[in-house]
DNA sequence: CTGAAAGCGCTTACAG
DNA sequence: CTGAAAGCGCTTACAG
């Protein structure tokens, strides 16, 4: 257990007042003696004493504490979200507080409050609502929402370039000479990995689901049951090609022989399904970089559009 | 940004003392006239009141957080382990603090004295290594150990049944009349599902890879490279069996025609393999609910082994 | 360069 | 049933 140790006691063991203490824990706001500066460090490292950061938070009104609400941790590239906000925050001296929502809209409002109140100094919001302006703003912290393709009025945001990702994955998809791509997308129309689809070229049939590895599996026995099946697809997430393989799978199409299949996010899963997915992948670490400097203040920007990079793999044809 | 209210501004608004504010807040501990609870719940609702966690928790020495340190979120089976006991924190109304590890000792160390410095109650560290006791006691915040296989010398802990779930697993490849059941493993020798494999029958090659997706490629491209190639293999974790999927593939090798395949974990992903996964599901729900229970103190117990279960799929050579 | 003191927003004995 | 006050462990003007 060994009993707390406070700045007090640090302050005693070193024959200094409390303040000093501060002053060298902090290396300000006033100098200290050389003398004095390394009696208290050795007091500190006798004591085995470390600040209590709830009573700094208190004080100070900042809780080096930054708030992340990802839709749900079992999806890799949540996963890889949360991962990458971590890592960039602790470099800046920032813990995450993480709270994984059910996606729902309420739910991702309440999260939000719940960080609110735990005093972080700004929360993240990935959302995967069409309309994340539904998230309260009245908890008066500083939002910034990672990963929506629009702009949110009142809301500084950050997202892929989803229309130019999914414009190259058709394009290089009709490039190998495929007659037909078609599109397996989430159930809201016209969004705009659906427009840069069609920008692209894409003329086949639209087969819609949850963005999940069983949506894009019921999708994919839709769309290839048929005997009008389209030649290749664009899949607009990883998740629900992981599901479109399953289904080509269990219909016997070979893929990239009788299905050429490209999808978009790039996580990690990709690199082992058979064949390998060629994918579109989203910069996930600049996003991440970009969206705790903007929670931090660091800059002002109210919109910020980050480029896709294609990967190629078997999938496709490639390779 | 709506100036912070604070418990002095409810106080006033409704012509009370703060004590009473605190009062109706908790419920206790004094007891409160209806007729001011009603006041001060009213002045509560129009300020937009809600209480300062961060004040709270300094004044109560507990946080109402929770730590939770976990080897890499990017495995979706310590990402289940996290909404899991994330889930089962909040219905005690607990947040908690997640920390991934990169998995290493030292940085699963550093983890735990960053959570304690936060003031959690206590800290929940999903282990993936062999001598988690190398975990700091000092802190003196209390530690639970989730997923470890063996018992750990002055440390609460809980763990899946390996060895019986290896065990059957192995017995039920056995059973479908395959003559060898080779294995795919972490590096470390003899461990609980090594055990458990050879207690089942297992007589097959070994071969030693990291518990990753591209640990298993490389053990199952050296095992089923060569042509005196098992039958069959218990892989020990799911990522391996998918890493070990991918080999086969390659290599042009039918599961489980050529080579049946069961895995351990049964993580989401294991439905949407080609062919689905045979595996040993881990409790996860329950293991996470017993290691909040501990962490919370509300049972004593110094170990808890769950015990596994075997779910049936094709890569087996059933269905 | 250093110390005494106020105050961050709460909770909880202590009086009344 | 309610109020005035101390104190949780810090930080930071304010004096010296």
């Amino acid at each position: 257990m060994s009993a707390k140790v406070t700045r007090a006691d640090v302050a005693r063991y070193a024959g200094v007042s409390s303040a000093v203490v501060s002053y060298v824990i902090n290396d300000g706001p006033r100098p200290v003696a050389q003398a004095t500066a390394a009696r208290v460090r050795d007091a500190i490292a006798v004591l085995g004493y470390r600040p209590n950061t709830t009573a700094q938070a208190l004080r100070r009104g900042s809780s080096r504490l930054l708030g992340h609400v990802v839709p749900d941790l079992g999806n890799p590239l949540w996963a890889e979200f949360a991962l990458a906000v971590e890592a960039v925050a602790a470099a800046r001296g920032y813990d995450v507080l993480l709270a994984s929502s059910e996606g729902g809209a309420d739910d991702e409002h309440r999260r939000v409050e719940t960080l609110s109140a735990r005093g972080v100094d700004a929360v993240i919001v990935t959302s995967v609502l069409a309309r994340p302006d539904l998230v309260s703003r009245g908890s008066g912290v500083p939002l910034v929402l990672l990963n929506t393709f629009f702009e949110v009025p009142g809301f500084p945001s950050l997202g892929v370039d989803a229309f130019g990702g999914a414009q190259e994955a058709t394009e290089h998809l009709l490039g190998h000479g495929y007659g037909t791509v078609g599109l397996v997308i989430g159930g809201e129309t016209g969004e705009l990995r659906e427009q840069g689809w069609r920008a692209g070229g894409g003329t086949g049939p639209i087969a819609r689901g949850e963005f999940s590895r069983h949506g894009g599996y019921e999708a994919g026995k839709r769309m290839f049951g048929s005997s009008d099946r389209p030649r290749a697809v664009f899949v607009a997430s990883d998740m629900q090609a992981v599901g479109v393989l399953r289904a080509l799978y269990e219909l016997g199409l070979d893929v990239p022989g009788d299905v050429a299949v490209v999808s978009f996010d790039g996580t990690v899963e990709t690199e082992f399904t058979n064949p390998q997915l060629t994918t579109v992948r989203q910069p996930v670490r600049a996003m991440a970089d970009a969206a705790v400097a903007r929670a931090l203040g660091e800059d002002s920007s109210e919109r910020r559009v980050l480029p896709a990079e294609l990967v190629l793999r078997a999938s496709c044809g490639c390779g």
